[in-house]
DNA sequence: CGGGAGCGACCGACTGGTCAGTCGGTTTTT
DNA sequence: AAAAACCGACTGACCAGTCGGTCGCTCCCG
């Protein structure tokens, strides 16, 4: 019946999601995931086209949730640039309860594999110990504000890797024209004004 | 003879660079990487020993250049906070030139895939639009300036999934004790105050 | 009221294609 | 002649997806 096979299919998107979770997508098998629901691999493929297709399903079933959590937080604020700030707040602390979803949504949704992404942190290191050591002579040098400059960097670079992605993908403008902005958001922020109040 | 050991080593390097560009990892075959070369798969196995070595030794390769020029680019200036300023500069031109090894550095080295891709951007999509909404908002609403909200979103976004997944990797504090400073580098720089200049 | 036809849900052994990595052998260099 | 560099057919493991079949339920017909 139509209710039975919405439950089973839950219960696989469930398993699914704690395989993916562990494992990331290559590594986790269809009859890992069959077994973990106490179905068989044709059971699986009687609900989901495909491992693709089940993949995509527990991502669009977290990602939805995540949504909800975040509108709802947002929703309850008065002026925009505090909704703003709310769902900022909101994603960190959902994300912040959850290491395992985190890992899924945010690496491991397009991931390879452990040691190619311990490779990307190593990778990414280097550049945000870079930025970290600027930004470190920019607080004694009495320039920008004394942030906790090891996060400050890791948020450069984020949004650097974010703005070059959506440059990739939408096949926008190239990155360097999007620099006013990340001025603008990334370091006039920091900036102690001559004129300026500080804190 | 070692010189031209390290011939061929670069010859290879340059060749998976390309392959591993265009495809992917899991989708590039070592096969392939040997017919680019006008070498045989045992000619690539006598020097690297796994395809992942390969791999990194390619990342790695990409990504000392990288470093290099912006390094190079961050001597040029004189304050602190201007050779922060064009590290990031130099960061987004060189990527934003070319494009297929953004396209490995950033995304492809932890790829899946290209479906996997499209709903990364997807997911990620949905969550940009909510910040952007915000945003807009708030620069209707006069409480920040008129940025380009789309980029101050992807910007915003990135920042985040940066800190989350240092944090996953790193173990040190949850998201959440990130917030002053992100606020800090996200919100502030947006902000028109009362007293402030403004632009 | 029994039986059997139809069907949605599920089973699990099997297939087919794929590739990373190997290894005995050949060529080139020193 | 010894060693280094290279060849390429082959293997072994892996795993997504398939397919003929089972099981239990409901509904209709005699």
């Amino acid at each position: 019946m139509a209710l039975q096979k919405n439950k089973t299919r839950d219960r696989i998107l469930g398993a699914a999601e704690n395989i993916f979770a562990d494992k990331g997508y290559h590594e986790a098998l269809v009859d890992e995931i069959a077994e973990e629901t106490a179905l068989s691999k044709g059971g699986i493929y009687f609900h989901f086209p495909s491992k693709e297709d089940l993949f995509f399903a527990v991502l669009d079933r977290l990602a939805a949730r995540l949504v909800a959590k975040v509108e709802k937080s947002a929703a309850a604020e008065a002026s925009p640039l505090a909704r703003a700030e709310a769902s900022l707040v909101a994603v960190l602390s959902a994300l912040g309860r959850k290491r395992r979803l985190a890992r899924l949504l945010v690496v491991q949704g397009y991931s390879i594999g452990n040691p190619f992404e311990q490779k990307r942190v190593e990778i990414f290191g280097q550049f945000s110990e870079l930025i970290k050591g600027h930004l470190d002579a920019a607080v004694a040098a009495g320039e920008i504000r004394p942030v906790d400059t090891a996060t400050a960097a890791h948020a450069w670079l984020g949004a650097i890797n974010e703005v070059v992605i959506r440059w990739l993908y939408d096949g926008g403008r190239p990155p360097v024209e999007s620099l006013d902005t990340l001025r603008a958001v990334l370091i006039d922020g920091l900036r102690i004004e001559p004129a300026g109040t500080g804190a």
